[in-house]
DNA sequence: ATTAGTTAGTTCCTTTTTGAAACTAACTGA
DNA sequence: TCAGTTAGTTTCAAAAAGGAACTAACTAAT
């Protein structure tokens, strides 16, 4: 199977991997999050190939997560802004490097402090529910079939655990 | 620069994308998490070739993601369970697939709901300040560098925001 | 005692994607 | 006019992925 055909699958993490299921996507979009802007800011910090960068770009403008902006014209020269789509992924990094703190970083402890500027306080992510905002964990949720769920496709593995 | 070079930077994305920052290797844990346990299980449900199948198994176990449990003994059969390290990733998948139901459902909606188990509702994942308990969005964070940090190396980008 | 089935892979070969480096385009500023 | 900047595209070899068949080590059925 290829991944043209298993981002139609009604799995949102399919859907969310086709947009941001890539390595150099990621680090692109970590960038975007320290306030890296154009083409040659990306290259620089990552060592990427030019020719990858243009194609990762093209395909985040394409998904809508982020958008060219001209900084100035003559010659036209744009930049790469996240959009709301896009800034809604920082959930997903923050999430990302607190695993890498955690089960990653070697004896020195984590490479960079996340400040909450509202409390002031370096902060790390944690994960509530919506409805009783106390902490959940994996065995604490159980899966069930929503309405884009689509008869016969593949989800969910066990009905409850 | 290629990957086995990103991985030894100083940035807790990297190194948490060295391990799971691969399309399959991610619809691989979320099985994982819906109690798929087998080759073939994964096999059937991803259509992954068994080639690259292996490979990523054998790529978590070497992580210490998944581990390798024998089932069975004449002949000797594993299966693969996730370890407290790979249970941590729930968080990542599950912001993962947030972002999905939000962004890149169609008309129906979600195809799969989290009920959350302690208070019987169904759910969807905040992300709060592990200090204040407040929900944080991208713009209330400001980054720092920290001790695992090299002097020289490219994060941050900005000092302050 | 064969024969088919199960499970977990490996091998082989073709197609696609990367990586590295050079080249292009449209300017500016000295 | 000549070097520099910015944002790419092109070219081509090397690595990774996809597809299908093959292997190994059994069990269960005929």
């Amino acid at each position: 199977m290829r991944w043209e055909d298993l981002d139609q699958q009604p799995c949102s993490l399919a859907r969310t991997l086709s947009v941001i299921g890539d390595r150099w996507t990621l680090m692109i979009l970590r960038d975007c999050f320290l306030g890296v802007r154009r083409f040659d800011g990306f290259e620089q910090r990552l060592g990427i190939t030019r020719h990858l960068l243009a194609d990762r770009l093209k395909k985040l403008v394409e998904h809508g997560v982020l958008q060219r902006v001209p900084y100035q014209q003559r010659p036209l020269r744009e930049e790469y802004r996240l959009t709301e789509k896009g800034l809604d992924l920082h959930p997903v990094l923050l999430t990302l490097v607190s695993w890498g703190d955690r089960h990653m970083a070697d004896q020195r402890g984590a490479p960079i402090r996340h400040v909450h500027k509202t409390c002031g306080q370096v902060m790390r992510p944690v994960l509530v529910c919506s409805e009783c905002a106390e902490p959940v964990g994996a065995r604490d949720i159980r899966v069930e079939v929503g309405e884009g769920w689509e008869e016969g496709s593949i989800l969910p593995a066990r009905a409850a655990d």
